[in-house]
RNA sequence: GGGCGCGUAGCUCAACGGCAGAGCAGUGGCCUUUUAAGCCAUUGGUUCUGGGUUCGAAUCCCAGCGCGCUCACCA
């Protein structure tokens, strides 16, 4: 024990001692139950409606003690389980006053319980079970960080709830334990991550699975984490996309691919940026952006329609409607429109760059034509697109993976998805051309000073595999934190993550 | 990395240069249909850490640690 247990620890200590000594083992290997709350919660409103004699259900629930009322002779309590809550009722007339006096020394809020009985309505109409025999399942030592719960309008309204972001992180245990809304959060995030899955897996996509450790990171412009292994004497990078082995597998026949999982980006944090984060990728041969744009559309109200059973939803205060198409806006028509350049006026970043003075607008002296278009694009056009809106047509420079649009080589076939204020996602009509291909990782590696770790690497077996030839094909990525964020109505990337990443610190 | 803010009992918070407090939880007592149960009594503190100023510091100053917000960064 690297930490004094505190005084409330050593009175649960002391319960724990108490209970062995009267024969009760506080962690048994084996329990019964015969409904959750909520089955028995049914059977006996099911009973009722039939008009059977409902007292004479018999049920065995566990779970956690949530709350306790003890009125001498009896004792008024909630167990919490996975599915919900039911009152517990013991009076010594069924148990003997004995064991009353046991639960009420012995037993503490945060304990295991499992707990037999009759179900009955009190007077004030809850249905509760009276409790003919119970016992301890697991002993709790630490009391959980929440004081009281008050039904209200049936709303369990929380008292000094857990709220200090720190603890609720680093203890995400404690959180999802006392705040039901928090254990809600990961539900829905667990029903988009499959919503996604049926919804691509029925569109004859297959899902596949590439790898995390690579030789040469690349496929997006990020500074990655790098680990070493040891007997190969290698260093190896962790992925910051996962396009590149993606598009390998378009070469090699299928069609349709995806994958969902961990990206993992070596830079600042932010409410939408997390070290690691949840990605989902997809490649389909012989489609364009515009069909991945329209692709897009119907999957997110497929997966909204799934996970929220709606297709609506409020984010921040604002209502975010996925019915209406969404929005489609040339990224130089939308940064006209912001601001008052027109970006194809200044083919040069120089010329640009004096045009954004001009205005009075932040220029980073260093930044390539393409960065300052994407600047402009982030501070004056991002924060503004609440509705769906796609954004497309973006500067060569930043995107050396997709196709330039045809009788325009400064700008290339690629959109990214805003909804809420944030980019959602990021598509093109992926470059196939290993000539091209080429030539652009040059271009970035010039374009990069030697040492800037964003520099793409150049991916000499990523050419071999196009030069056996790659099919046509669009490419699509979106940040799932993100969609989370928006479902789920959550201002954080931190909220919609179990275990988010935070600064080690001795406890 | 910069700026701003915060850190007090298990939880939520007050005290803002003059005795460290409240509610809930805990502990003891009363209470046989309560439900934030109620009533009586009561325990609990390295005021994040380390320096400094002062007769006196939770409070003011400096440094550090952690968290939050924000800026930078993030095609």
């Amino acid at each position: 024990m690297s930490r004094e247990y505190t005084q409330l620890e050593k009175n649960r200590l002391e319960k724990i001692e108490r209970l062995r000594e009267a024969g009760l083992e506080p962690y048994p290997h084996r329990v019964e139950r015969t409904h959750t709350t909520q089955e028995a919660l049914a059977a006996y409103t099911a009973a009722e409606v039939n008009g059977d004699a409902p007292e004479n259900l018999k049920v065995t629930v566990v779970g956690r003690l949530r709350s306790m009322r003890p009125m001498g002779k009896i004792t008024f309590a909630h167990v919490e389980d996975g599915s919900g809550r039911l009152q517990l009722f013991l009076r010594s007339n069924d148990l003997g006053q004995e064991k009353v006096d046991l639960f009420n020394r012995y037993f503490d809020l945060g304990d295991f319980i499992e707990a037999s009985g009759e179900l009955f309505r009190t007077r004030s109409g809850e249905i509760t079970l009276r409790l003919e025999d119970f016992r301890i399942i697991s002993k709790a030592i630490t009391p959980l960080p929440a004081a009281k719960d008050e039904v209200v309008d049936g709303e369990v309204v929380r008292h000094a709830v857990l709220s200090d972001p720190e603890l609720r992180y680093r203890q995400r245990y404690a959180d999802l334990a006392v705040n039901l809304e928090v254990r809600q959060i990961f539900r829905i995030r667990a029903a988009i991550l499959r919503a996604l899955r049926d919804f691509l897996d029925g569109q004859g996509f297959l899902e596949v699975e590439t790898p995390i450790l690579q030789p040469i990171y690349g496929g997006a412009a990020a500074r990655p984490f790098i680990t070493h292994h040891n007997q190969l004497h290698q260093d190896l990078y962790l992925r910051i996309s996962f396009e590149l082995y993606l598009k390998r597998l378009l070469v090699g026949g299928y069609e349709r691919v995806y994958e969902i999982g961990r990206d993992f980006r070596n830079e600042g944090v932010s409410f939408k940026h997390n070290p690691e984060f949840t990605q989902l990728e997809f490649y389909w041969a012989y489609a364009d952006y515009q069909q991945v744009m329209d692709l897009t559309e119907e999957m997110l109200r497929y997966t909204a329609r799934q996970a929220l059973g709606r297709i609506q939803f409020e984010y921040q205060g604002q209502v975010i409607d996925l019915e209406k198409p969404w929005r489609r806006v040339q990224l130089s028509q939308a940064i006209l429109e912001a601001v008052g350049i027109d970006i194809h006026a200044y083919p040069t970043a120089d010329q640009l760059r004096a045009a954004m003075q001009a205005k009075g607008l932040a220029a980073s002296p260093t930044a390539t034509r393409g960065k300052l278009i994407d600047g402009m694009l982030g501070d004056y056009v991002e924060p503004n697109l609440i509705q769906p809106t796609f954004m497309y047509d973006y500067p060569r420079d930043i995107s050396p993976l997709a196709k330039s649009k045809a009788g325009d080589p400064s700008t290339v076939e690629r959109f990214e998805g805003f909804m809420g204020g944030m980019e959602l996602c990021n598509a093109f009509t992926e470059l196939n051309d290993p000539l091209d291909q080429e030539a652009r990782f040059l271009e970035m590696g010039r374009e990069y000073a030697a040492d800037d770790e964003e520099r793409h690497p150049m991916d000499e077996d990523y050419l071999r595999a196009m030069r056996y030839g790659m099919p046509p094909n669009g490419g699509f990525g979106m940040g799932v934190d993100r969609l989370t964020m928006l479902f789920t109505d959550r201002p954080n990337i931190r909220e919609v993550i179990l275990f988010p990443h935070l600064r080690e610190r001795e406890d």
